[in-house]
DNA sequence: GAAGATATTTAGCCTTAACGAATAATATTA
DNA sequence: TAATATTATTCGTTAAGGCTAAATATCTTC
């Protein structure tokens, strides 16, 4: 088996990685929260990725992935949505579940098994709440935007549920019960700048988010 | 998700599950060879172990699993042998190879995917080398004998490979291109006490085995 | 039963990963 | 600009796991 770099090591990578995608610039501040841990742990853990040339330090102190550490990064993400593929299609475990599954499930795959993985699932593009899979590009088209930028009568098609959402078990069941999925198709029936709120409708139920949760899904229009 | 005890527990745990299982008393000094660390090391961690009340030491300083122990060992085994299944009939990875891999996975399935996985593969009662799953009673007949206690022209039934030859990927290609699989057929051609080695034939191979490694492979009359 | 071999345990040192508390460096904003 | 947050870093600790080398125990074997 391969030298595989620590648990703890890649946590990091594919945080700063999952950071990166959502836009914001990567503090080591921001890395505490995400994972749960001390700024003190943070730095010595960081400093540790700064030693084996995983990450560069900006002069702003932002943490940015070097090519190296991007690689790996994008491994380990790759791993993680194909997991959550075989977890909801192949075992059948229901869609808000998979995340938490595949976080522990995705530090154990050979690349050999990485491999006949991808291949049992037909090499899917994305995961099943709709983030692409490293490697499948164009799959989000260019106009998606977050829910937070339509307007009321505005009927949406989801591409996907951001990842930072997948952390709140709570959340995506409430998603998974309104249809709030990838490919679904709601009416945009009111948007409100004072509350901040905006509320979706599909078939007979609706749902109200607040525009920092729908801000992070990402739809069409159609 | 659960306090999952470390993975260097886990594979002690294992460890001396699968030497207790190969019929040896397990002492520190097999420990220390099984898991290729320094004897020092194998005190320390054994001595975590006995705090957390998973072994005991008999007064002749052999260390066996306590009731919690013993659970936490034979869950970790019925899932590297499920995996290994998974590895095996659904990915198609080679029989020589699933074990290694097997080993890494194992540590990463939550309780959720241990239970969909067996039911997925529909309860698999073995590993693909013949090791009973825990929780399928008498699936190894009771006239099983180590193949090295078999007399020449005695014609035999593989029931399983000892999980102790599982670490040897090159004897394990070995086995698989000579046919000696769990429920092949072989006529014993030789046996020399003096060489101490055993000959199997089956179609028109044969393959010559040393006594300590036939005395490790399960078979039956026929 | 003493000598020699083999096992076990201690002791000392290292790395990773985590913590809190204190301090230094940056931003913010009054 | 000075005062106040906010961030980042340093320091001192703890625990798990790993090592080597040395000291004890425990067998064997003569």
């Amino acid at each position: 088996m391969k030298e595989r770099g620590s648990i703890v090591a890649e946590e990091y990578l594919q945080a700063i990685y999952s950071l990166q995608a959502c836009g914001e610039p990567v503090k080591s501040i921001a890395l505490s929260k995400w994972l749960k841990c001390s700024p003190s742990t943070v730095h010595a853990t960081v400093s540790r990725l700064l030693r084996d040339k995983l990450v560069r330090i900006k002069k702003n102190k932002e943490i940015c992935l070097t090519d190296q550490g991007f690689q790996k990064a994008e491994s380990l993400m790759r791993r993680h949505r194909l997991v959550e593929q075989f977890l909801y299609r192949t075992l059948g475990i229901s869609w808000h579940e998979v995340h938490q599954h595949a976080h522990v499930m995705e530090h154990g795959l050979t690349p050999l098994v990485e491999e006949k993985l991808a291949e049992f699932l037909e090499f899917p593009s994305s995961c099943p709440h709709g983030t692409p899979i490293p490697g499948n590009k164009n799959l989000i088209p260019k106009e998606t935007k977050g829910l937070n930028e339509f307007q009321s009568d505005d009927r949406i098609q989801i591409i996907f549920i951001g990842e930072s959402l997948e952390e709140s078990l709570d959340l995506l069941k409430l998603l998974q019960e309104k249809s709030v999925l990838p490919g679904t198709h709601h009416l945009i029936t009111e948007k409100t700048d004072i509350t901040k709120t905006i509320v979706l409708q599909h078939e007979n139920s609706s749902v109200t988010l607040p525009y920092d949760i729908a801000g992070k899904i990402g739809a069409i229009k159609c």
